[in-house]
DNA sequence: CGTTAATTTGAAAATTTTCAACGTGCGTGG
DNA sequence: CCACGCACGTTGAAAATTTTCAAATTAACG
C-alpha cells in the first residue's frame, strides 16, 4: 500500500501525511542525509518508519528513550500517568512535530505518546545521531536550534473562561496544522471530551456545554470528534444575543 | 564589595548566592574553561556578571539575542507584553537558572526578563560558546542535554481550583529553592499579588483571600511578600473546618 | 505628613462544578 | 437479529467557586 495515499473526504480522514519540508526535523534529517517524501515521493534511507494505529502508543513512559520521533501523518496525544494512576493530557502531536526530545538528556521517556488517529512516525535513532554528529559538524547546531525553538511556550496554554480556552483550544490547533499546510478549518479532535476537559482543566460538562454554545451560534460546527471552524476568531466575545426577538 | 557576601537575616534577604556546582549551566560552563566561585571562592574568568536591580530588565523581548544567562542571586521574572500592552508573566527565575535559551534559534529575546530583587547574572556570550564548541566536542552535547531539560514542562502549571494554584505556585517555588541548596521554607514571592494573579490565571483579589485564608489556617505565614510555609503539603485539604463545634 | 499605589475585605453577580438523568452508539451474547 | 450493558456525550438544576464592583486599610514614597 502506498503511503501517499491520499485521504479519504470521509469523517475520519486521516491528518497529512505532510511534505518533510514541513517538519520541525527536516533540517537534522537532511543533515544525517536521511530525506524522503520530498521530491517525486521517491524514498530514500529514513531512518525508519513506524506505523501506529489509534489507541496503541508511540512509546511508553519509563521506556528506554533512545529515538526522536517525527510525526508524518496522524495524530497523537502526549498523556502523563501521575503515581496514583490518574492520567493528564499534556498536549496534542500533529504531523511536523517531534516529540521525545528529552532523550538527549533522560534515560527514559517522561510522558506516555498514544495515537488518537492512524500515525505513521519517523524514528531517528539517537545513536545514529551520535555518529552522524561526529562527522557533520553542522548537525550539533540544527539540533541545538530544534530544541531551542521547542523550548518556546507552547500555546495551548489554557488561559481565562472555559469559553476562550476552548476557542483557544482549537485556534491553536487549526493554527498548528495550517502551519504544516494542513486543513485547518475542518478537522477531527481526537481527543475525547473528558481529555479535552482535562487539557483545558475543566468538567467533562462544561466542555460540552461550551460546544454546544459554540454551534449553536454558529461558530463552529461540532459532529461528534469532527470540528469546523466557521466564524470562529481569537477574540470572539460570543454568548451576547438575544436569540429571540419576539415581536409580542 | 564581596560577591559572596552573606544575606541578611532581614526580610528583604536576597536569595543566593548559590554555588556553580548546583547551577543548570554548571557543565557548560566548566567546558568552556570557566568556572568560578565553587572552591575558595576565588574567581577564575567567568564569562561577565551582570548585576540587575528590582525593576531592571536583565534584558528585554526584542532585544538581540546573542547571550545566555545564569542566574546567581535574586530573583527575576519573565514577563511577555503583548501586542495591546498587556504583559503576562511567564514565570520566575530563581539562582541556578538558565534564561535566554532562545537565543540559539531566535535573532531577538522572545520575553523581559526584569529582576524583582537584586539580582547577579552569569553572562554566557553565544559567539563564544561557538568558538568552543569548535574547540571542545563535549561542549555541544552539554548545550543539548541544557536544552532538552529545558523542554521538561515546568511545575508551575496552574491546574484544578484556585487554592490548589496558589499552594502548587508556593511549593513549587519552595522545592526549586531548595533543589539549589537555598531556603525554601521562607522566601520572598517577588511578585505583587497582581502579577501572581496573572500567573496563575485568576484575580488579584481571589490570590489576596487564598493568602489570607492560608494564613488564618496556619498553612502559611504571610508578611508583605514574605511567606513562611508551616505546613502546607501538596494535597492540603484545606477549608473544610467546622470553627465551633458545638457540644450541645 | 500627604498622596498614591497596593492589598484586603465585603457583598452581589456570573461562571463553573456537581449531581442526576437521559440519549446514543456499539459490541456482546442470547 | 435483538436485548443488554456500557462508555460517551448532552442536558438540567442546585451548589460552590470565582469574578466583579465598591470601599476600607495598609504600605510606600517623596
Amino acid at each position: 500500500m502506498n503511503l501517499s495515499t491520499r485521504q479519504s473526504a470521509a469523517d475520519d480522514s486521516v491528518l497529512g501525511p505532510i511534505a518533510c519540508r514541513s517538519c520541525d526535523l527536516n533540517e537534522v534529517c537532511r543533515l544525517c542525509g536521511l530525506m524522503a517524501f520530498d521530491r517525486g515521493q521517491g524514498r530514500k534511507a529514513v531512518g525508519a518508519l513506524r506505523a501506529v494505529r489509534p489507541g496503541a502508543p508511540l512509546y511508553r513512559a519509563g521506556a528506554r528513550a533512545d529515538a526522536l520521533y517525527a510525526v508524518r501523518q496522524g495524530m497523537l496525544k502526549r498523556v502523563q500517568v501521575s503515581a496514583e494512576g490518574e492520567e493528564h493530557i499534556l498536549g496534542v502531536v500533529l504531523p511536523g512535530d517531534v516529540v521525545g526530545l528529552e532523550a538527549f538528556s533522560m534515560e527514559t521517556y517522561a510522558s506516555d505518546v498514544i495515537a488518537v488517529q492512524p500515525a505513521i512516525c519517523c524514528e531517528l535513532a539517537l545513536p545514529m545521531l551520535g555518529e552522524e554528529g561526529a562527522r557533520v559538524r553542522e548537525l550539533s547546531a540544527a539540533i541545538i536550534r530544534l530544541l531551542s525553538r521547542a523550548t518556546a511556550p507552547g500555546v495551548d496554554h489554557a488561559r481565562g473562561p472555559v469559553r476562550a480556552r476552548v476557542t483557544g483550544l482549537l485556534l491553536a490547533l487549526a493554527s498548528r496544522l495550517e502551519r504544516r499546510g494542513l486543513d485547518g478549518r475542518e478537522f477531527s479532535l481526537g481527543l475525547s471530551r473528558r481529555e479535552i476537559a482535562d487539557l483545558l482543566d475543566t468538567r467533562i460538562e462544561t466542555v460540552s456545554r461550551m460546544m454546544q454554545a459554540l454551534h449553536r451560534e454558529k461558530s463552529i460546527r461540532v459532529r461528534g470528534n469532527q470540528v469546523s471552524l466557521l466564524k470562529l476568531a481569537a477574540g470572539n466575545e460570543g454568548p451576547a444575543q438575544d436569540e429571540a426577538p419576539p415581536a409580542t
